[in-house]
Order: structure tokens, then sequence, then C-alpha cells
DNA sequence: ATGCATGAGTG
DNA sequence: ACTCATGCATA
């Protein structure tokens, strides 16, 4: 593990001279099934040459993707500098890529199930984790609920503190924590001054006041309820479990920026988000930037993606939220004063390759998945040997798919915009789930 | 829009 | 060594 772990990088990017490509990886084998192509800054471990060439077959991986076939490129790509703007036509393409989960939307979720883990329960889902092995976190312990059968955890029942009902909302204290160094990073689409276009028509009154239920809630154990998107702007109100408890608080929206929002709240407001955002002319990356300006954080086209997307987990939602609530008061007040935005000299910082995983090498780690979400060191290390690839990668990869378990969203289900719903006439039955990926907004 | 990666914080 | 928040690089 120390081979991945024990890089220490060059915090100064003194690169005068290409050097000669070095591409063989010093972790992987030759016939190897990842592909790992080099990122600008340089060599990652033993190669640290830099070369300046800009390949973007991505029309390749587009292609492979939709096909659910393989592509045997190895084309190496290594790209030095500039960015290109290849979001847009990517969008699409990536929507088909990953093997789709099999994350069913059930209605109505578990009842009395404390913890989080909203919306998406499915069939299968890993019976079990550890309670609270995991340092921070402390998880769930996912009770059997949808799940098979559920088995009692090893040993002791943690305290955890889910983050789908529990607290969350510590607004001033992220600085603490991130003590990193601002990246820059630029994408394409960087007009912000007076490209602004006129405040809309009002296409925003989704909001529904009314709804809140008292958020107080709970700790420990509480439904963190949350349901799904339906296909109907309703508010429902959900039985307030610990309302009378003690916690008489609540009375009021659902999106001031103060409480503890629902599921339904941030579902709504991310939505809203979206349209504004969009309508006023700003590309998430222009958000993520004006964020940093603005308020001291710096945000990455990534994260507001995700955001819009609800793809982080509760707790994260939250924490972001009143400062993308601040930023659209912002702009949405600020006609014509001018967001200045200025940049901050980039640092070059050195970063893995990024190691593509083949999809049949990725059907295989899947399958492991299933059976043992959380392997054991050496369990990784038999892995990834009979994988060929290197034991952080698999690691990794473990690590990041429970992350995406935890998301509030699950991959491949979209969220209808509001048009949506009049498009669908003749359907007043039920269930019509609309497959397609369509692109939404012009996205970046 | 997402996959793989980094690093702080926690045990 | 894991979780969790984030993001670069990529599809």
């Amino acid at each position: 593990m120390a081979t991945a772990a024990s890089n220490p990088y060059l915090p100064s990017n003194s690169i005068l001279s290409a050097g000669s490509i070095v591409h063989s990886d010093s972790g992987m084998q030759p016939g190897s099934v990842a592909v790992t192509s080099v990122s600008g800054g340089g060599g990652y471990r033993g190669d640290p040459s830099s070369v300046k060439m800009v390949q973007s077959d991505f029309m390749q991986g587009a292609m492979a993707a939709s096909n659910g076939g393989h592509m045997l490129s190895h084309a190496h790509q290594w790209v030095t500098a500039l960015p290109h703007a290849a979001a847009a036509a990517a969008a699409a393409a990536a929507a088909a890529a990953e093997a789709g989960s099999p994350w069913s939307s059930s209605p109505v979720a578990m009842s009395g199930s404390p913890q989080q883990q909203p919306p998406p329960q499915a069939q299968q889902q890993p019976p079990d984790v550890k309670g609270g092995g995991g340092g921070g976190g402390g998880r769930e312990e996912l009770h059997g609920g949808a799940a098979l059968h559920h088995r009692p955890p090893p040993h002791l029942g943690p305290p955890h503190q889910g983050h789908w009902g529990a607290a969350a909302a510590h607004l001033p204290a992220m600085a603490a924590q991130q003590q990193q160094q601002p990246l820059l990073y630029s994408q394409p689409g960087g007009f912000t001054v007076n490209g602004m276009l006129s405040p809309p028509p009002g296409g925003q009154s989704l909001v529904h006041p009314g709804l809140v239920r008292g958020d107080t809630p709970e700790l420990g154990e509480h439904p963190g309820h949350h349901h799904h998107h339906h296909h109907h702007p309703h508010a429902h109100p959900h039985h307030a479990g610990g309302a009378g408890a003690g916690a008489p608080l609540n009375s009021h929206e659902a999106h001031s920026d103060e409480d503890t929002p629902t599921s339904d709240d941030l579902e709504q407001f991310a939505k809203q988000f979206k349209q504004r955002r969009i309508k006023l002319g700003f590309t998430q990356a222009d958000v993520g930037l004006a964020l940093g300006t603005l308020y001291g954080n710096v945000f990455s086209q990534t994260t507001i993606c995700r955001f819009e997307a609800l793809q982080l987990s509760f707790k994260n939602m939250c924490k972001l939220k009143p400062l993308l609530n601040k930023w659209l008061e912002e702009a949405d007040s600020s006609t014509g004063s001018p967001t200045s935005i200025d940049k901050i000299a980039a640092q070059g910082r050195k970063r893995k390759k990024r190691t593509s995983i083949e999809v049949s090498v990725k059907g295989a780690l899947e399958s492991h998945f299933l059976k043992c979400p959380k392997p054991s060191a050496q369990e990784i290390t038999n892995l990834a040997d009979s994988l060929q690839l290197e034991k952080e990668v698999v690691r990794v990869w473990f690590c990041n798919r429970r992350q995406k378990e935890k998301r509030m969203t699950p991959p491949g289900i979209q969220q209808q915009t509001p048009d949506d719903v009049y498009s669908q006439v003749g359907n007043v039955n039920s269930d019509t789930p609309p497959p397609h990926h369509g692109l939404q907004a012009g996205v970046q």
C-alpha cells in the first residue's frame, strides 16, 4: 500500500522541459486491464515527465459505453495543459456510461427505520455494514428493512450519527476542516459579468410553504423519512413523530437556511437552484468560483453539479444549501453588479493518474461488492492480484462504491423538470418511468 | 455528469 | 484503514 500513498508530491511545478513519456506504469503488469492516463502536472510515481499533447478521443469511450461493449483502446492520452471543452458533448454519453444500477425506487420505504438511507431502497442492498467500524462517520447499520436479511453486527452498535435524520447543520464550522489550497481549475465558459439575462418570468415558485414538519429532529433514531420524488409536486404531510416530545419549534418554511431541511426541501431547493442558475446564465463552475470569492469557500463544478443532482450525502447537502442560497440571492439581485471574479494563481499539483478500469473488471468488482462491501485488506490484496490492479486502486474503488450507496439520489434516475409533467398528458395512470436521459439544459 | 483520487478527521 | 467531503480528469 505504500506504493501509492507514499508519494510525496512536489509542490512546485517547475517543468521546464517536457521529458519523454514514461508510460510504463509502475503498478501495472503487461496486459493489464486498466489504463491510466497521465494528468497535467507530470508523473505521479516514478515518472515525472510531462508532455504536451492533447488527445481527445473521448469519443471512443462514449461509443464503447453506449455499446456496453468493450474498447481495447489503450491509447495513451496525455493532457498537459489547457482544458478543453468537452464537457458538453459528453453529457449524453456520460449518462449511458456506467452500468445501471439495479436501484428501484420504491414508493414508500421503511417504516420506523431509523437512520438515513432514504429513498432508494432497493431489492439488493448490502445487508450489513459494520456499525461503527469505520471511523468518523459511524454509519448506518442497515436494519433489515428492505434488505434480505440482516445480521447482527459483529461487535457493538455504535452511536453513529447518521447523516440522514440527524443533525447536520453546522454551517459555521467548515472553515476549520478545510485547509486545502485552492487550486485553480478553469473550465470553459466563463461569461459571468453582464451576460445575465433579465430576470426570469418566475419559474420558480415551487416552494410550498407549509410543509415542514418538526424538524427537530431526531437524534439517533428516527425515520429520516424520505420519499422519492413523484410525478406531482405535492406536499405531503408526514406524520410528525417527535414533534410532541419537546421540540416545538418549527414554524417555518422549507427554504430559509436556518433549520435543518428535510430531504424534500433539499430536493426542492436543488431543483430551483438549478433553474435559476441556468436562467441567469451561469455555469456550475461559475457558481463554484463565486462562492469562493464571495464567501471564501471555493467549490468545483463537480460539487455544484452533485448538489443539483442530489448526489451528495444529506449532511453535505445541508451544509452547502445555505451558501448556495446566498449566492442565489446575490446573483438574483445583482442586476449588473459584476461579481468580479479574480482568479488565483494556479498551482501545479500532481495527482495520480486516473485509472480506468475495464468493464469486465468492473463487473468483477461489482460482484465482489455485492458479496462483501467491505473486504479486508487481505481480500483486497487478493482481488487486486487476480484482477491485476494495484491494491490501492481496488481499495479506493470500494471506498467510492460505498460512498455511492450513501448518496441521496441513486445514479440513473433523473429528476424531472416541471416541464416534463406537462408533456405527460395522456398519462393518468401511474408509473411512467421515462428512462431516457435526455440532456437537460444546456449543461456546460 | 461521473469515475477515480486525495486528505482531514476519527478509531 | 475507513468515512466523508471534494475535486481533477475524463467520458
